[in-house]
DNA sequence: CAGCAGCGATAACATATGTTATGTAATCAA
DNA sequence: TTGATTACATAACATATGTTATCGCTGCTG
């Protein structure tokens, strides 16, 4: 959400500036975790390389949430706000270069920005904006099959499919590994239905 | 969102008070549309008395994403923040009583309360929390059977069974009514699992 | 280099869910 | 009240999806 804004008001420059000293730039290898499951999520994290995913473990099973690539920025939202545990666990999928900026600074920076005209407007404007992604990753599990997911996201945000091994895609998808390949195989010998 | 406002912040009252006399009362019968698809919301919808529905058309099927009762405010979100078509019909279920508010005091009931110490951190903290409950219907798919969902549905929020239509949760449930049917003789026969 | 672990494809079978059709009771309008 | 429509249950069958197991490939690590 935050460094989102850099792009949409470049005149806000001279603020995130102020915060660039206590960002902590990370080099890590894949399959680092960023935030554990459990504990309070601390940080903001920017993602200059690499890609992340958001999860969660249902019994003994990873269930992927969302995947996040470079110039974009993420926490465990409820967490984060709310300070409550976090029911999510951050981890990198390939070596990543990450920023992590506390709460506390992010928080300040919220509180300067907020006093600027428009940028409450435009702040809300972007939480409905959350909202609805997360509201059409849910409709999208009542109005179409595994299967029309999955050719949604291919042709939408192929990236996803690109990067991401086949076994995280499949449980973001609420499918087996299984079924994923089935699917593949379907599509490719052409008799998919539309 | 706005009106939930009123009652974690009293000693807002007269802000709202002000606006008391845009609002629009209407005493409606059962199956009322309030807001159409593919038409830019343009009122703030306060439930007195009655429930609704919030659905969209899927090749001539209804699919209903959230029912809303007593004493909530709802709205066609990203059409109303961001001058969009809504993507779905609002309509009543029972014969209702509601308050409609038109954007424009929306917004200037907005900006009035932003400059207010603190309101804006709520503001964040709420939206958050919408986002997280889309996040959890979404993850819901990901983690649970049809037939957890339903029994998580009876047990969380049993007041949406007992008022609404089964057609109806059969679709927000993502299933045919059909095998909603038959979740319930299962669990009704005491053969459910968990 | 050998061996191992993880990923993805595939097959056989089991279960869950959809489709279509039918019956019955409840609801609603004339 | 009647007749039409709607909601819900149920059955028979079709399809989608899960489970388990096996295989080959790749990339890693000793």
């Amino acid at each position: 959400m935050i460094f989102q804004f850099k792009e949409r008001f470049p005149e806000l420059n001279p603020y995130w500036d102020k915060y660039l000293e206590f960002q902590k730039r990370m080099e890590v290898p894949a399959k680092t975790v960023l935030l554990e499951e459990g504990k309070t999520s601390q940080n903001y994290i920017y993602i200059e390389k690499g890609c992340v995913r958001l999860y969660f473990n249902n019994n003994g099973q990873d269930k992927n949430v969302q995947f996040f690539f470079e110039h974009e920025g993420l926490t465990s939202i409820d967490s984060f706000i709310n300070d409550v545990p976090s029911a999510f666990t951050i981890e990198t999928i390939e070596p990543s270069v990450v920023y992590m900026l506390p709460k506390k600074y992010v928080m300040q920076l919220m509180d300067e920005l907020i006093h600027i005209h428009d940028f409450s407007k435009t702040l809300i404007q972007m939480s409905a904006q959350r909202q609805t992604h997360y509201m059409n990753e849910f409709l999208s599990f009542i109005r179409d099959t595994p299967e029309m997911r999955y050719q949604k996201l291919l042709s939408e945000r192929p990236h996803i499919i690109l990067r991401v091994p086949q076994n995280y895609i499949a449980s973001y998808l609420g499918i087996t590994t299984v079924h994923l390949s089935r699917i593949k195989t379907k599509i490719a010998s052409g008799k998919a239905h539309f």
